[in-house]
DNA sequence: TGTACATCAGTGAACGCGCGTTCACTGATGTAC
DNA sequence: TGTACATCAGTGAACGCGCGTTCACTGATGTAC
């Protein structure tokens, strides 16, 4: 095929980071190499000409997903006129309904990830990122309680978001999943 | 080594998948048949004489470990004497506990193996175990409030639960970590 | 601006390795008499 | 109760396959003059 244009090249990178992102969300860190470089529309052998290692691909995939929920958050924000509380509200149906839940690809890395990241052995730099990263949603998600000075209500909506999105893929096919995204939406915002 | 009692066959069989349960909570299901046959004491080749398949195996661990859970919920009512909201406070306390975050492969199927379960291709036994396991701990977890028929107290109180030790699991290393269990624990049970 | 050549992104075959599963074999167990 | 033999739980080597990573090669790109 011959070389390639530096720009070429780069664009290149970023459709593999972007793609891995997604298949790594939607099936787990353990997808083959070559698949990541398929999907990208590429070769697996060029992949070591721009990654150190299939770790490293995993942290920049996560940094890249993190990426994506802190600009959606934003724009949601935008959206409700900069007011905090419907933004939430806005947020919050929306990851607990089933189009979310039914597409990891595009959704949360903090929930399509979290096993990942447990297995994941020693510190490394996909660790770190979304350590990061859940620490910036649950903030984006505290409440403005003057008291509440810790952060531990936005800590409990996300775990309870997490933990709902996450019973609710496990368990999809039985009418248990609906249940779970209904229950948990009812209880955050008020509605169901 | 040559043939082997009938009863010591199915204590053997026993043996595997107890240990199975616990390396699958504590690895995830793509743990190795040859490590799975060697941590119960026995070589690979035997696997295929007491099960159909490795998917089989999962199945079982699965109903296994729910089997487990379902006892401790059982004995943690006795010691409370058959009061409900206190065997529900003890049981929140030590699942949100760092002890329970630190030890998956003896702590719950529901948070341990959900993404597994997601990736689960198809409708198999382990799926099927998995989400009547659910329903029967969110059941156990519910408030005995007679306005409240879905069942949906239960169902958020679970999720809540799963995600904080999703995300205490994934961020372990960290101090987020042990404020996510504790924001979470303070929010269940009103004590930090 | 045009030419000569070094660079290096991407290719595809190959590396050693571990996977789930199969199979010929062993020899103590279980059974028929 | 004792003997002869069929059964089958467990062993260890092997199967085809896919993994992460390496490498010789290609040839258009980028650069030095």
């Amino acid at each position: 095929m011959g070389r390639v244009s530096q720009a070429q090249a780069e664009e290149n990178r970023k459709r593999v980071v972007e793609s891995a992102s997604r298949l790594f969300r939607e099936q787990g860190t353990q997808v083959s190499v070559a698949d990541l470089m398929e999907a990208a529309g590429l070769t697996h052998g060029g992949f070591y000409k721009q990654f150190a290692s299939k770790e490293a691909l995993i942290g920049e995939a996560t940094a890249h997903a993190f990426g994506e929920l802190a600009e959606g958050r934003g724009a949601r924000l935008d959206e409700s006129g900069g007011e905090r509380a419907a933004a939430q509200k806005a947020l919050i149906d929306v990851y607990l309904s089933t189009a979310h839940r039914d597409s990891p690809a595009n959704g949360c890395p903090a929930a399509a990830l979290a096993s990942d990241m447990a297995r994941e052995p020693g510190e490394g730099e996909a660790r770190r990122v979304y350590t990061e990263g859940v620490r910036d949603f649950a903030r984006w998600l505290d409440t403005d309680d003057t008291d509440d000075t810790d952060g531990a209500a936005g800590l409990t909506r996300l775990a309870t978001m997490v933990g709902a999105l996450v019973l609710a893929r496990a368990t999809n096919g039985s009418p248990l999943s609906e249940e779970i995204l209904t229950a948990a939406r009812s209880a955050l915002t008020g509605t169901a």
